[in-house]
DNA sequence: ATGGCTGGATCGTCCAGA
């Protein structure tokens, strides 16, 4: 079962990409992060003539994560719990039913957070981060295979950026944020990339200023982490760089697993 | 790069991103 996460920058400026993405890479679950749209506004038709079925949570503007699955849903949670003030649309969870038992998997749009002296922003993106972590302690109980997969805005490692000076007062780097992924990581997850290459200049973003993509000036921030019932059936892990080079494209790409399940 | 691109909301120009 091959899964993937991309922050695809905007699902209705960027259908054609995806639809010539999902024909090529062909995964069998897919965690979009930024559609920038609103569920009734979400380019359901196109994707579902693939095969797939489809689920949002989506937002007017900005943020908005979904979830694409050629699985049927058993389950669909949006919104991560401990702040019913919170109206960001930032997380989709779905379960589904597999050789192995359950297998629930997370879209995530973590808070950027920048500047770092905004009074909300920064402050945002860790209780965010605090949130996160609870609510996978709680899951984690259920050993289950879980597959956390998103834009976790955080550059955990200098080897994650090309130049990691650049960002040393960037939320994306701070000392916190880093400490908050690591803490989460640690509760027992495998970091899928990580688990199979120690390589430098690996990215998963390149701006779209400054000539980033022609200079490989990138950072790794897009993640998916798998709990112990995942890793124990990971395959392997790849970041699927070439579609930066496409027409219109999004400045993220899509990172992906391979993990030894099937649909029950 | 105190941001020189991009998408979205809206219809001239600002917000948000990282």
């Amino acid at each position: 079962m091959k899964i993937a996460t991309w922050n695809i920058n905007g699902v209705r400026a960027r259908i054609e990409n995806l639809v010539h993405w999902l024909g090529e890479s062909d995964p069998d679950i897919v965690c979009l992060q930024e559609i920038k749209s609103v569920d009734e506004q979400f380019p359901r038709a196109e994707i579902e003539a693939l095969g797939y079925n489809v689920k949002t949570h989506g937002q007017k503007g900005f943020n908005g994560v979904a979830l694409l699955s050629k699985l049927p849903f058993d389950e669909v949670n949006r919104g991560l719990p401990g702040d019913d003030t919170d109206e960001q649309a930032r997380f989709i969870e779905g379960v589904f039913s597999t050789n192995e038992g359950a297998l629930r998997v997370v879209s995530l749009y973590l808070p950027n957070g920048n500047p770092i002296d905004d009074p909300i922003k920064f402050p945002y993106k860790l209780s965010w981060m605090a949130r996160l972590e609870r609510w996978a302690q709680e899951r984690l109980e259920l050993e289950e295979a879980l597959v956390l997969a998103g834009d976790y805005n955080v550059i955990l490692q200098p080897i994650d950026a090309r130049n990691p000076q650049a960002w040393v007062n960037d939320a994306l780097f701070q000392p916190q944020s880093r400490q908050a992924l690591r803490q989460l990581i640690n509760l027992g997850f495998t970091e899928a990339i990580r688990a199979v290459t120690d390589e430098a200049d690996i990215y998963s973003f390149w701006d779209y200023q400054g000539g980033a993509w022609q200079k490989n000036n990138g950072i790794r921030i897009d993640h998916l982490l798998l709990s112990p019932e995942a890793a124990n059936r990971f395959g392997s892990a790849f970041i699927e760089k070439h579609v930066r080079a496409w027409e219109k494209p999004s400045d993220h790409v899509p990172v992906a697993i391979q993990l030894d399940l099937k649909a029950a």
